[in-house]
DNA sequence: AAACCGTGGAC
DNA sequence: TGTCCAAGGTT
C-alpha cells in the first residue's frame, strides 16, 4: 500500500500554477503569505456549491455577500427574503438550512463558525463533506474532502471498477490515505480543481495530468470508464395545472408553497397537484384562458404543466393565494418553473 | 437506507 | 431530443 505522499507532493505543485480563481478563494500565494479565507464565505460557497455548477453559483455568490456582508446580516434577514435571492438556484432545502445554520452561529455561538467537522457537522446543511470542506480550507484542518470530483479522481488513480454508489466508502478510504498532513486546504481545493479541469468525467485531459505517472486506470487505458455507475431508473412523466392571474390594479394572485417538499417555501402560482392525471384546481372564479403547456424536469420526475390566464376584477375574492401589488413582484423571485409560467401567461395578463 | 430534492450546460 | 452531470444533505 502505498501512502499517496508523492501524489500528494505532485498535486500541490501543479495548483501552486494551476489554482482555478474565484470570488471565495484564497489562492495558494496568498495562503502561503498567511491569508485565510472568510469562514462565513467559506461556508456560504460550499453550501452553495452542493450539487451545483461553479457558473451557476458566482452571481449568487457575488450578491448574497453585497447584501449580506456577514453571518450575523444574514442572520437578521427576512426568511422571504432569502428565499427570493435564491431563487432559480434550486434544491430550495439548502436556502431554509442556510438561515437556520446563519441563526445558530451568529445567536448561539457568537458568530463564530465551530472550526471542527464535528462541529460544523452538527449545523443544519452540512454534512459530511462540507464539513469536511469548511475545516480543510477555511481552517486548513486535516480533513479529507470527499466530493464528485474526489470520487472520480481516487476512483482512476487506484482503478476501483466496482459501481457507485456501493464504492463510496471504499473511495472514502482511498482519498483520506492520499490527505497530505501540510496545506489540506489547498490540497481540498486541488483535487476538486483537478477533477473539474483535468480528471473531467469524459474525456479526461490525461496528458496534462499531474498524476498521470500514478494513475492505474490511465496505465490500463479504462480512464473514460471510471467510476462505473449502476444504472438509473427513468423519470416518469407528471402534469398538473397552474393558473397565472392579474387582478385589474395589476396585483398578481400568487401563493407560497409549503415549507416542507418541493420547491418548499418558495413563492409560486396557485394550481392542482402534480400527478398523473390532475384535477384542475382554479383558485378563483374567472375567465381562464389557456396560456400554453410548460415542460420542466426536475430530479425525479418530467413535468407537463398546463398554464391558464385571467384577469380579476377589481373585487375578486379567490378562493386561495395571496395578491401581491404590481410593484413589489418580480419574476426573478420566483422558481424556475414558476417563472415559465409566467413567462407563458404574460402577455395574456397584461396591462 | 432508499427516496427525495432543481437547474442549466455539455454532448 | 434525451441523458448525464455538478464542491450533497435530509429523512
Amino acid at each position: 500500500m502505498r501512502d499517496g505522499k508523492a501524489e500528494a507532493a505532485a498535486l500541490l505543485s501543479w495548483y501552486d500554477s494551476h489554482a482555478r480563481v474565484m470570488p471565495w478563494r484564497v489562492g495558494p500565494a496568498e495562503r502561503a503569505a498567511g491569508i485565510r479565507p472568510d469562514p462565513y464565505r467559506v461556508w456560504l460557497s460550499e453550501v452553495m456549491l452542493q450539487q451545483t455548477t461553479v457558473a451557476a453559483v458566482r452571481d449568487y455568490f457575488r450578491r448574497f455577500t453585497g447584501r449580506w456582508p456577514d453571518v450575523g446580516a444574514l442572520a437578521a434577514a427576512a426568511d422571504a427574503e432569502v428565499m427570493a435571492e435564491w431563487a432559480g438556484l434550486g434544491y430550495y432545502a439548502r436556502a431554509r438550512n442556510l438561515l437556520k445554520c446563519a441563526r445558530v452561529v451568529a445567536g448561539d455561538l457568537g458568530g463564530d463558525f465551530p472550526d471542527t467537522p464535528d462541529g460544523l457537522r452538527a449545523l443544519p446543511g452540512i454534512g459530511p463533506y462540507t464539513a469536511a470542506a469548511i475545516a480543510a480550507i477555511a481552517f486548513d484542518r486535516p480533513a479529507t474532502v470527499v466530493d464528485g470530483n474526489v470520487e472520480r479522481v481516487v476512483a482512476r488513480l487506484d482503478r476501483v471498477e466496482a459501481p457507485m454508489p456501493g464504492s463510496k466508502p471504499e473511495l472514502a478510504r482511498l482519498a483520506a490515505r492520499l490527505t497530505p498532513e501540510a496545506r489540506p486546504g489547498d490540497f481540498a481545493q486541488a483535487m476538486m480543481d483537478l477533477g473539474a479541469t483535468i480528471c473531467t468525467p469524459r474525456n479526461p485531459a490525461c496528458a496534462l495530468c499531474p498524476l498521470e505517472g500514478f494513475c492505474k486506470a490511465r496505465g490500463a487505458g479504462v480512464q473514460g470508464d471510471l467510476p462505473r455507475k449502476s444504472a438509473k431508473p427513468p423519470k416518469p412523466t407528471r402534469r398538473g395545472y397552474t393558473y397565472v392571474a392579474r387582478r385589474d390594479d395589476g396585483a398578481w394572485l400568487l401563493e407560497e408553497r409549503p415549507a416542507r417538499g418541493l420547491l418548499g417555501g418558495m413563492l409560486g402560482w396557485p394550481g392542482s397537484d402534480w400527478a398523473e392525471a390532475p384535477d384542475p384546481a382554479p383558485p378563483a372564479e374567472a375567465e381562464w384562458r389557456p396560456a400554453g403547456e410548460v415542460r420542466h424536469t426536475f430530479t425525479h420526475f418530467h413535468l407537463i404543466l398546463t398554464v391558464l390566464a385571467a384577469r380579476l376584477p377589481a373585487d375578486a375574492t379567490p378562493r386561495r393565494g395571496t395578491l401581491v401589488p404590481g410593484p413589489k413582484f418580480s419574476p426573478g423571485a420566483l422558481p424556475t418553473v414558476m417563472r415559465k409560467a409566467h413567462d407563458a401567461a404574460r402577455a395574456l395578463v397584461e396591462n
